[in-house]
DNA sequence: ATATTTAAGTTGCGAATCACTACTTAATAA
DNA sequence: TTATTAAGTAGTGATTCGCAACTTAAATAT
């Protein structure tokens, strides 16, 4: 009978709340393209390539989820632009860890174009992850926990050291 | 007539790689069940509510793009473990901004397991975007330049300042 | 004033993918 | 030797995707 598609598992993550939206197929190249300064349907479909039905279904759902803002020009009521929100520029991250990814197994080389730091015109550094006192941290450092279970030492993790006072400042 | 799917652009972008295998439903998914120890096809099956066909297909195009490595195991050959590769792992900080992101905006709270430093059993920091300096950096600090032209001033970017010796160390 | 072009869609159709269930195969356990 | 477990494969319908053609409304050209 073919059910309708589950949500992915709306379970305790955020992952598949961002895999709602950012799974589909054309989200994150929209995105990328947004970030560039593509903002019109038919400069979607150039830069793309993508088939005109899809990339409409595309852009209504990033407008839903409040990714992108439809707005009607008013100097020409034909156009309309589509705008990144700052939801949609909070996926930058996600965005360059992947591209880095992709730069790194398979394009031996940087992407083009190349984001800068205004300041100095250079590069930004590789996506990374960090502890909560900013040292860059490695897989093999890392473990899970359950969420009740951090901050308590000998829950399986840090022995009877001290905890010092943290904050829950939307960290993983 | 319903072409072939193309490659999402092979273009000079390292996004449309990285989503060939990770843009695909599950995949993701997949990943972070591996992350937190789901090795074998039944416990994919039930963690994740994915149909068998399915989980077959993206678990052999995982294998296939190097990112799960598939082992018989020598004491029951029945079982097979996908275990994560280098190159899986590296996807972490990728799956963590996303993840981090769906927290923000949709979740209200740090999803559950918790990702925690070893040392001192604290959840890791945000994912975020530093300077080639290791300085936190934000969305309007960013600019968009030509490969060619990073580094070089005048090009539209940084005025006539001093441009320090820079290593293209797998930067975007 | 009318005709043409442009921007942003919508519609229809075949192909590919997805989800659900049932079946298969091989190895282990009872 | 029969049952159970692990890891798939096969069949079937629903959904989505890609392509091309069509529509609508506003702006531009004649």
């Amino acid at each position: 009978m073919g059910k309708l598609r589950e949500p992915l598992g709306a379970e305790d993550c955020g992952l598949p709340l961002a895999l709602e939206v950012m799974g589909e197929r054309w989200s994150f190249m929209i995105l990328r393209a947004a970030l560039n300064g593509v903002y019109h349907f038919e400069d979607f479909l150039i830069a793309l390539g993508i088939a005109r039905n899809i990339l409409s279904n595309r852009l209504a759902n990033l407008v839903l989820h409040g990714i992108l803002q439809r707005e009607q020009m008013v100097d020409d009521r034909r156009k309309v632009e589509y705008r990144l929100t700052q939801k949609g520029i909070d996926l930058l991250p996600a965005m360059l860890a992947l591209r880095q990814w992709g730069e790194k197994y398979g394009l031996g080389v940087p992407s083009n174009p190349v984001l800068v730091d205004k300041r100095d015109c250079l590069p930004i550094g590789p996506i990374t992850m960090r502890s909560h006192d900013d040292r860059v941290i490695a897989y093999d450092d890392l473990q899970w926990l359950d969420r009740d279970a951090v901050g308590k030492p000998g829950s399986d993790c840090c022995g009877p050291e001290d905890v010092p006072g943290w904050q829950s400042d939307m960290a993983d």
